[in-house]
DNA sequence: TTGTAAGCGTTATCAC
DNA sequence: GTGATAACGCTTACAA
C-alpha cells in the first residue's frame, strides 16, 4: 500500500519531462525511443494513472449516479441490472444512492451534482415536489428522471404507464367473468398509489361495473400490508371474485391470506399483481402480474443519459414504456408448462424466469 | 447547467482571499464579519464544493467500491442492501462493479485501486487465483475479501461456512428419515461447487450413509439447470427421497420438475435449497434453505473496511459467518402460519419474509 | 485574523 | 519531438 508513483516519478526514471510522459500515456505522437523509455519506466514502477487528478483537469469523472428510493426494492434492482452493464460498456462507473424515499435526500442528491463527482444522474423519485423541480432546473449535470414529471419540465424523462397497466388487468379479469373486483392499493399520496387508484375507477367505469368504496382497501406496499388488507376485504365483502393488487408484494400477501382462508386461486378469487418482479414467477400459484417494464425503463434511462453526455444541447426527450400483462396461474389456473427444455442445454425460455445469474461466489469455511 | 462558482468566485464577491473562504467553509476560526460575508456570497452564488479538487488535495474520495461477480445474483444484492446504508451513514458513497465472474475483470478492479477513485474495496471473487493474490498484495487501498482465501493471506476476510451448512441440511433430512439423498450441485471448478460437493460426501459418511455417484448430478447454478439435473436424477434413481440443492435457484427448478412428475413435496421427495434468498419464502411449497448469511457477511465486510479506513495498521481479521437452516414446507410439510398479525399494524415477523421495502416509485403515464 | 503561495497529479499550451 | 509552465479547485503552511 505504498504511495504510488506519479508521472513525475516516471519522468525522472526515464529521463524525460512529465509532458512527454503524459503524451506517451495518452498516445500522442512521440518518438519511438521516448515511448519505449517511458513505458518501461511505467511498467517497472507499476504506475496507475490517478483518476482524481485527471478528473480535475478534464472535468469528467466517468462516473454516473443512480438514485432510487430504496435499494431493497426489486423494481429498482431490475433497473440497476440494466443500467450497470450499459454504463460499464461505455466506460462509466456506477455510483448508487438510496434515498429512503425521503424528499430531502433526493433533493440533496440533485444538489450534490455540484460536487462534480459524477458526470450525470439517473433518478427515480418517489414524488416530485416543487422543490425537486427547482433544484432540478439548477442541476449542474445532466439528469434523467424515471417517473412522471409535470408537462413542460425540461428534462429527459422515462415513464411507465400504470394507468393502461391497470386497464389491461381489469379487462383480463372481466373477460374471465369476474365482476366483483377489489383493489388493494398503496398510499394515495404516492404517485403510483394515486394513479393506480384513479386508473381502477376509470377502468371499472369503462367496463360498466359500479365503483364501490367497500371494494377498495389501502395499506402500504409490503406483503404484510397486503395480507391485512385482504383479510379486511374478505371480512367485509366475502363475495369478491378478483383482486387487483398495486404491486407483487401486496399480491403475495393476498395469496397467503386466501390460502389460509381456504379460498381457491383462481377458482374462487383471481389475483393480479403489478411490477412483474421475479417473485411473481416463483410463487405458487404463479402470479399474473402487470409488467410496467422496470428493466426497459432502466435501459431507456441510461441510454438517454449517455446520449446527452455526448450531445448536451439536444431537446429533452420523453420515453414512455408500455405495460404488458403477464398471465400466469393466479388468473388462468394453468401453471405454465416447464419453461425449459429438460433434454438439451439451451437456456431456452427460462431467461425470463431466472432472476439473473447465480454463479454463487460466496464460499466458506473449513476447507 | 452553467459553470459553477469556485472559492475564487466567492473570494472576489466577498472581498477576501480564497484562504479565508476555505477556512470559513471548513469551520476554522475566523472573524465573525468575514464568516458572514463569505457565507452570504456562497449562498448567493449557489456554491457547492468541488469534490474532485478536494479529493486531489486530501487524498480521500469518500467512495468505497463493491465488486461482485454478477449484479443479477440475489446473494450479492442481499450484501449490497447491507453495505449501502452503513456506508452512507459513515459518509461514503458506494461504487458498484459487476465483474461477470471473469477473473481478469476482478484483477482489473483490484489494479484500478491505483487510480485512487475509491478509498477502499469490498470484493467477492468467484475464485481466488495466484494472480488475484499477487495483485491483492500490491493493492493501493484497503480491501476486504468476501469468500475464502488461502490461510496466511494478509487481508481482511469474511467467510461463509457452506460445509457446516450442508451438514445441517443433511442432518435434518436424515432425522426426517430420508436415506436416499441426492445432491444437485453446481460446477466443481467453482469454490462453492467444490466445497459443497466435498461437504456432501463428508456428511453422508458421518451419517453412515453410502456415497453413490448415481445420486450426484452437476449442472450450472440456474433454475433450468436444476430442473434438467433433477429430471435426469429421477430417471436414473426413481427412488430418491430427498434432494440437497446447491442453491435456491436449482431448488426451484427441482420443485418445478417434481410437480410436473407428480411427486409430492415433501411426502415423496424433500427438497432443501441453499442461500435462503427471498425466493425461498415466496415459493410454494415454501423452500427449506440453508442460509449462509449473505446479509451478515455484507455487514461484516463493510464494518471491517470502515474500521481499517480509520486505523490502517491493525492486523488483518477473519470473520466466519455461521450457517443456519431455515425449515419450511419443502421438508416439514407445514406451511408456516401467516408470518404476520392481520389485526395490528406492527410489521411483526414479516421482516424476514418481505424482501425489503417496496414503496414503489415507478410511475406512469396518462395521469 | 488574514493573505500569499505551494502543491495535490494531471493535461495542454506554448516556445524551442 | 520535447520541455518548461500554467492551469484545474481545493487545503494548508507560513508570513504578515
Amino acid at each position: 500500500m505504498a504511495d504510488g508513483p506519479t508521472i513525475n516519478t516516471i519522468a525522472e526514471r526515464a529521463g524525460v519531462s512529465i509532458a512527454s510522459v503524459s503524451r506517451v500515456l495518452n498516445g500522442l505522437p512521440t518518438r519511438q525511443e521516448t515511448i519505449r523509455k517511458v513505458l518501461a519506466a511505467a511498467e517497472e514502477l507499476g504506475y496507475v494513472r490517478n483518476a482524481v487528478a485527471r478528473s480535475l483537469k478534464s472535468r469528467r469523472t466517468n462516473q454516473v449516479a443512480f438514485a432510487m428510493a430504496d435499494i431493497g426494492n426489486p423494481v429498482y434492482l431490475a433497473m440497476v441490472r440494466q443500467i450497470q452493464p450499459v454504463l460499464k460498456a461505455a466506460g462509466y462507473r456506477l455510483v448508487l444512492h438510496s434515498t429512503d424515499a425521503i424528499a430531502a435526500d433526493e433533493i440533496d442528491v440533485l444538489h450534490s451534482l455540484g460536487e462534480r463527482y459524477v458526470d450525470g444522474l439517473i433518478m427515480s423519485p418517489l414524488r416530485v415536489t416543487e422543490a425537486h423541480l427547482e433544484t432540478l432546473k439548477a442541476a449542474r449535470a445532466p439528469v434523467v428522471i424515471i417517473g412522471s414529471v409535470p408537462d413542460g419540465t425540461r428534462v429527459d424523462n422515462v415513464r411507465a404507464d400504470s394507468r393502461t397497466g391497470v386497464r389491461l388487468a381489469l379487462d383480463h379479469l372481466h373477460a374471465l367473468g369476474r365482476r366483483r373486483i377489489a383493489l388493494v392499493n398503496g398510499p394515495l399520496d404516492t404517485v403510483p398509489g394515486a394513479s393506480r387508484g384513479a386508473a381502477y375507477a376509470e377502468a371499472l367505469e369503462e367496463l360498466g361495473l359500479p365503483y364501490d368504496d367497500g371494494l377498495v382497501e389501502i395499506g402500504d406496499f409490503y406483503r404484510a400490508d397486503g395480507a391485512r388488507a385482504v383479510a379486511a376485504l374478505l371480512a367485509r365483502r366475502p363475495d369478491i371474485d378478483a383482486l387487483m393488487c398495486a404491486n407483487d408484494l401486496i399480491a403475495l400477501g393476498a395469496l397467503d391470506v386466501l390460502r389460509a382462508a381456504g379460498r381457491r386461486v383462481p377458482e374462487d378469487v383471481a389475483v393480479v399483481g403489478m411490477d412483474d418482479t421475479e417473485l411473481a414467477a416463483a410463487s405458487y400459484p404463479s402470479l399474473t402480474s402487470v409488467s410496467l417494464g422496470s428493466a426497459e425503463r432502466g435501459k431507456a434511462a441510461v441510454e438517454l443519459l449517455l446520449d446527452r453526455l455526448q450531445r448536451g444541447d439536444r431537446e429533452p426527450r420523453l420515453v414512455t414504456v408500455p405495460p404488458r400483462l403477464v398471465v400466469r396461474a393466479s388468473t388462468s389456473g394453468e401453471e405454465p408448462a416447464l419453461p425449459y427444455d429438460l433434454t438439451t442445454n439451451t437456456p431456452g425460455a427460462l431467461a425470463g424466469a431466472a432472476p439473473g445469474h447465480q454463479s454463487s461466489a460466496q464460499e466458506g469455511g473449513a476447507g
